[in-house]
DNA sequence: TTGCATTTGATTGTGTGCTATATAATTGTA
DNA sequence: TACAATTATATAGCACACAATCAAATGCAA
């Protein structure tokens, strides 16, 4: 936890100071390194997200796109529409319980994978990290991200 | 850098192992933790952000103002057009050099900061982590924002 | 002095991401 | 069996965030 003393003296904290702003600089920062390579795939960082989950999982419902990515039903369901549109993926109603929409997908989006294989590796190096940190970084963020959700 | 293997094994890369996706799962996770204490103000985080600036600088200009937050005029104007219209902020254009709209506080602009004031502290305790471990994370996010927003 | 280059901010269009709400379907309980 | 509660998805509205473009103003070189 914070130094209660530092806390105290909130009035003087300053935007440097603000781990969330740093998040967001870093995490658009970031994005803005993917974005030519999926500009290359005719795809946005959110939609590649999806793919990336299509790709790993094959099919999945909306709800548990929503739940990999914590992202919910009113920011999914227009992104999907999109693919949809696109043709990388399809959705359709489950027969067995209508509620549910399952996300597949479609020959043009088994086939995108194969370009988008390249995307990890291009990244990488331009992290310019070592891997230890990487993993380092990695972990604290997800334990930061888990403890957040949670604790609210 | 990444291990080259880890990179050539690029189609097994899965959404766990990015450090973009972490990042941007935590800068979310963090702005809705942000969100009420936010609310109470009147104010988005973005909003949030650009008060701390002029709270800290009194007045800035639109450029040194997505400097520091590493917005461009695009995202700039018209939140500053809001915060204008909410009464928070002034703008006017720079009678020396009428291409810079310079931006300043209201009375409520400034009186908001008292409230606000408060805001790093409830903060503080949600993160669950030691003060050390902040500063750490901190400060290796400001590494990698910086190495990313230089070397593309 | 003039004209071109550059700078600054604004606008438009598009894609999120969040909140609130609506609709349809399923589940659970009395 | 019937109805209330819950679940899943979609839609609408709003606030960004980015790209592209435009207009106005300033700076600089010839």
């Amino acid at each position: 936890m914070i130094d209660r003393e530092d806390a105290a003296r909130g009035s003087n904290v300053t935007i440097s100071d603000m781990l969330c702003f740093a998040l967001y600089s870093a995490s658009r920062a970031a994005m803005d390194v993917y974005r030519p390579l999926l500009d290359e795939l005719g795809l946005t960082y959110p939609q590649y997200l999806v793919m990336m989950v299509l790709w790993e999982h094959e099919t999945c419902s909306v709800k548990e796109i929503g739940q990999i990515l914590h992202l919910d039903s009113g920011t999914l369901s227009p992104l999907l529409k999109r693919l949809e549109g696109i043709g990388f993926i399809s959705r359709q109603r489950r027969a067995s319980d209508e509620r549910v929409v399952d996300i597949g997908l479609t020959e043009s989006g088994r086939a995108l994978q194969t370009q988008a294989s390249k995307v990890p590796e291009q990244i990488s190096c331009q992290y310019g990290i070592e891997f230890d940190e990487y993993r380092e970084l990695l972990s604290r963020l997800k334990k930061l991200t888990n403890h957040l959700s949670t604790n609210s």
